[in-house]
DNA sequence: ACCGGCCGTTCCATCCTGAGCAACAACGGT
DNA sequence: ACCGTTGTTGCTCAGGATGGAACGGCCGGT
C-alpha cells in the first residue's frame, strides 16, 4: 500500500510543522511531485484532515496535533548544522515499503548532485551503508563484503565512500535513531579535503551532536 | 484520489467506534473487500495512526479522537431503533465519489437480502430516493419521472418502493441529515404489512426520531 | 476429538488509477 | 513588460490497488 504510506508521509511531514505549507514545498520536502502532493492536500481536506488556509497554503487539521511525531522539525536542525560545519548537510529517511533505497528528504544549502527528493542507494552510498549498520542483524542480507563493511560502520560509528561511486560526491554518514532506539535514517555530510581523516573525525562529531 | 479516499473513510469509521474492530467487520462497514482493509489498516498500523489491540482487532490510535466526525455511533442507535420497531433498520450512506449508488453501512438484527457492506441503487431503492430527495436540486438529474418521485418524497418526507424490484424488500427510508443540513445518507427500516398506511407512519415517525 | 465456520492473512492476475510530465492562469518581484 | 514563481489540471502509461481464492489458526457445536 505504498500509495496511502506516501500520501500519509505528507500528513506527518504537514503535521510536524506548526506552519503552513505550500504545495511546492512539501512537495520538495517528501520528495514527490507536485502535481501528486496537490491532489493528496485536496483529498485530505475532503475529508477534513487537513485545511486549506489561505489561497495557496495549507495546513493540517489543528486535533492531529496530538499525534505529532517525535521527531521535531529536522529542517533547521538540518540548517544549524550545515552553518556549522560549513558544507552541505544532507539528511535520509527510508520511505516505507522502499526496500533497496533510501530517500534524502532535506538537503539544505543544497545544489550539487545531492537533490532533495532523489533517492539514493543503500548499498554504495554512505548515507544507505550508515542507515543499514543500525538495522536490527535480521534485516540486513547481502555479501560478505558488505556484511563486512557494515561491521566496520557499527565499529566506528560512522560510514564513508573511500571509493566514490559515479555522480555521488564524497560523503561521511551517521546513523540516526529515534528516540525508541530503532534507526529512523541517517545524516551525512559532504567531504571536501578528501581523505583527511582529522576532517572526518570532526564533522562526525558535530553530526553525532545533531541526531 | 479516490485509492486514498477509501482509506481515509476506513480511518474514520475506526475512529468513530472507540472499541475496536475486527478486519471483516470493519469492512462489511465500510464497503470494502476484506484482504484491502487488512492491507490498509497494516499501513496505518506503520504509520502510527492505528494499533492493533491484539491478534485480530485494531484500533484507532487515542490522539485521534480530537478529530472525531460529528456524528455518535450510528450502530448502536441502529440497534435501539431496531428494538423498538421490531424489524429490520438500515443505515445508507454514500461513498465519496461512488456515484449512482447508495453504500448499506450496518444493518442491524440482519439476514435476509440486506447485508452490510451492499450497494444499492440511487434511483430504484426507497433508501436511494430517500437519499436523493435530499441532495440540494443542482445536483440531481434524471427522467422526468424520477423528479417527480422525488417531489413527492420532499413532500410527505419518506420514500418506499410501491413497486418492490427484484431482490429488494419493501422499505420505508427517510433521510438523514449532519449538523450542518445536508443530506448525509438514509435510514431505513423493512414493512411487513405490505401497504398499511398506518404501518408506513408509525414507522416513518420512528425513524425520525432516531435520525 | 472431530469437524464446520469464521477469522486474519497471503498469493496472484487483472485492470484501474495514481504518478509524472507539461502546459496553464494568476501573482509578484525586478 | 518580462520573468520566475506559485497552484492547478489534462493526458498517458506503468505501477500498484483491488478482490477473488486459498491457507492456517481459532473457537463452538456436534
Amino acid at each position: 500500500m505504498q500509495s496511502l504510506s506516501r500520501a500519509l508521509t505528507v500528513l506527518a511531514e504537514l503535521n510536524r510543522e506548526d506552519r503552513p505549507y505550500g504545495v511546492t514545498e512539501l512537495a520538495g520536502v517528501v520528495g514527490l511531485h507536485k502535481s501528486t502532493v496537490h491532489r493528496i492536500l485536496v483529498t485530505f481536506c475532503e475529508h477534513g484532515l487537513a485545511d486549506r488556509v489561505d489561497d495557496h497554503r495549507y495546513t493540517a487539521l489543528d486535533g492531529l496535533a496530538a499525534i505529532r511525531p517525535a521527531e521535531r522539525r529536522p529542517r533547521a536542525e538540518l540548517a544549524d548544522l550545515s552553518d556549522r560545519l560549513g558544507r552541505l548537510v544532507v539528511l535520509a529517511k527510508p520511505l516505507p515499503k522502499t526496500a533497496g533505497t533510501v530517500l534524502q528528504v532535506a538537503a539544505v544549502s543544497g545544489g550539487g548532485s545531492v537533490q532533495p527528493g532523489h533517492a539514493v542507494s543503500l548499498r554504495q552510498s554512505a548515507l544507505g551503508r550508515a542507515y543499514l549498520s543500525a538495522l536490527p542483524a535480521d534485516q540486513i542480507s547481502g555479501t560478505p563484503d558488505l556484511l563486512d563493511a557494515l561491521r566496520r560502520v557499527r565499529v566506528s560509528g560512522f560510514a564513508h565512500n573511500s571509493r566514490p561511486v559515479a555522480s555521488l560526491p564524497r560523503m561521511v554518514a551517521v546513523p540516526v535513531r529515534d528516540r525508541d532506539g530503532r534507526c529512523a535514517g541517517a545524516l551525512g555530510a559532504e567531504l571536501i579535503q578528501t581523505g583527511s581523516i582529522e576532517e572526518v573525525r570532526r564533522v562526525v562529531s558535530v553530526l553525532r551532536s545533531g541526531s
